[in-house]
DNA sequence: TGTACATCAGTGAACGCGCGTTCACTGATGTAC
DNA sequence: TGTACATCAGTGAACGCGCGTTCACTGATGTAC
């Protein structure tokens, strides 16, 4: 599918959405995405601002847009890692380093909703993709399955609620794991890019090091807790 | 400390004051921190826009009150389930109730900063507050120590870095099980609250009940991992 | 190859809105003698 | 208790700003014969 031949206009239409876009992310990586001004845009761009209307419908439709790139863009990441023989673990440094390139866009799609935006549906299928990655990653690994009365009864719950996972073949173990992985990195991140951790003295590299040692089950111990 | 002597214009003066917030407050429960506006707040109190700058000096000093509050009444709850014999346990659950009472007070202080706003200094001592009640929760706690190099380097790196702890007498293990805590419960807490759970599934109660046994030592295993 | 027409990118003016904040002023409340 | 004065809460107008979005229009680019 998509274009067979592309006419120029085309290919200009292309062209200038990216460099909308490309503006877009360079202002939200100064001041955030509430701070995402079409106006101020166009303005970078040499333009006035009714042009860009001719791009996007609106800036909503243009938000959208980010959101979906910055999902895509930690699949990519993702799968390039684990393409490259990288494990849970180093997905989890991979993450890391993908939100503290640009934190902006990390919060865009894991931090505070952006007031008045509503999420169209397909948005959270592209987000799916990204933990796709993980429960592979995790089917690889060597571990333990749940243990204690509430570990065990959120695995069987899992089992018949595995909706996020859309027909990935892990079972309720895995899930598990995945969801606990992501909660856990996703923890450490939203505070540390917050800057919740500037002031309180400990290194974050090595906290974060010694929590994904803990839960990818690296840390010698093999019985990593669910 | 404090008037000695309030005359009727110092308590009417605290009375207004606490009017703006309420409003505040109830603004920010709907429409969230950035769409905090002096004006709607002065419109709402049936008052011009101008009359508020008798009570705050500017928007942010308003801000920075509000956020002073929210970390005070998160520590006041904690330290209420503490007092009446909570467990660590009993004070994720806390932690959890405060936050989806209002989620945007959560935000407030947890998430993405508010752009352009800079936290004076005295706020991350009352953020501190919160941590604090948690540490002592953790040293009651029966808890192996940390396992794996990585989890051994960390304890030791903690040693030396504990300012964030202000002098709490905690070890090094349980400086390290709080901070965990911590980055997990809220690892949990702001994608639930973000609205990343919905259309997964699974029963986020539950989900949060696993995690928390788990990492409260409570799910049986009594080797919670660090 | 040249002309007539359709397409469409971009413009500038305008709409209506809300924001934080300042300023000079009015009028009520409290204070001192 | 009564009067003169100081304090201060609240007003309305104004400043300067930026926002998203619409609309009628110009002028360049591409298309069809």
């Amino acid at each position: 599918m998509g274009a067979k031949t592309e006419t120029p206009r085309e290919r200009y239409r292309v062209q200038v959405r990216a460099e909308i876009k490309k503006h877009a992310w360079q202002q939200i990586a100064t001041a955030g995405a509430s701070a995402l001004s079409v106006n101020a845009i166009a303005k970078r761009m040499g333009v006035s601002g009714p042009a860009l209307y001719r791009y996007y419908a609106s800036r909503d439709e243009l938000i959208t847009e980010l959101i979906k790139d910055a999902y895509r863009s930690l699949a990519d990441t993702l799968r390039a890692t684990a393409a490259s023989g990288g494990d849970v673990s180093a997905l989890a440094h991979a993450i890391r380093r993908w939100a503290l390139a640009d934190p902006h866009r990390y919060f865009l799609i894991y931090g505070t909703p952006v007031p008045g935006y509503e999420a169209p549906d397909d948005t959270t299928v592209i987000s799916a993709e990204a933990m796709s990655v993980l429960l592979d990653a995790f089917q690889k690994a060597p571990l333990s399955p749940p243990s204690g009365t509430a570990g065990i009864r959120f695995a069987a719950h899992l089992q018949n609620h595995r909706d996020w996972a859309r027909g990935h073949p892990a079972p309720p173990a895995v899930l598990h794991r995945g969801l606990s992985f992501w909660t856990r990195v996703h923890g450490i991140l939203s505070l540390e890019l917050a800057g919740h951790f500037t002031g309180m003295g400990f290194d974050p590299d090595q906290y974060f090091e010694a929590e994904v040692a803990a839960l990818a089950g690296t840390d010698g111990t093999n019985t990593p807790s669910v």
